[in-house]
DNA sequence: GGAATGATGTACT
DNA sequence: GTACATCATTCCG
């Protein structure tokens, strides 16, 4: 986990890519692949929640790395995100997407009906899936939430982020090539 | 105090 | 492609 989200907010964010995200809930076990996450910066980033300092909504992103940043949007969904950086800084990376690979069947149960390619294609539906909430927010990722790294190296596209008004041109969007598992 | 907005997903035309 | 659910936070007066 450490030598995970070593590095700059922008590393982690390519790094994290083929990592696997592991939840063992207490209804089951689900885990899937990393294939696509963005970048969200403490200086020079609009689009990042750090950019007022903290509030008792974004607290966690300002914990040391390796923590869990979750937070609701839209007033009915949620994301999830890998702190990095040092404590206080104040940047993460948001996961995005994730190839399902253990648990299919739980994650179909927690997303209700849903095309496999469907399960964990965008921020809030791999939370869903993935039996994330709330409770995870400010959660060391080393216990029953963990992510393990990935053996061999990959083949990065960069890209804008997605559905943010400020700093959209920033190229701050990482994806797993050719991936079929991708958001959008 | 009140209004607008947002790192989204789903359903419907 | 467009409409809308739904609410905490943010921004303005």
């Amino acid at each position: 986990m450490n030598a995970l989200v070593a590095g700059s907010t922008t590393q982690v964010a390519r790094r994290l890519l083929g990592a696997v995200l592991v939840h063992e809930a207490p209804d089951g076990c689900t885990s899937g692949r990393v294939v696509e996450t963005e970048a969200y910066l403490s200086k020079g980033d609009e689009a990042s929640h750090s950019r007022m300092g903290t509030t008792p909504r974004n607290a966690s992103m300002f914990l040391a790395a390796g923590h869990a940043y979750v937070y609701r949007i839209y007033g009915m969904h949620h994301c999830f995100n890998v702190v990095t950086g040092p404590v206080g800084e104040g940047e993460a990376v948001l996961l995005r997407a994730l190839e399902p690979l253990e648990g299919l069947e739980l994650m179909r149960e927690r997303r209700g009906r849903s095309r496999e390619l469907d399960l964990c294609s965008g921020p809030a539906k791999l939370v869903q899936a993935m039996g994330i909430g709330p409770q995870h927010d400010g959660a060391q990722l080393d216990g029953r939430l963990r992510l393990d790294l990935r053996a061999s190296r990959v083949e990065v596209d960069v890209g804008p982020r997605i559905g943010v008004t400020r700093g959209a041109a920033l190229p701050l969007r990482f994806r797993l090539r050719g991936s079929v598992w991708c958001s959008r």
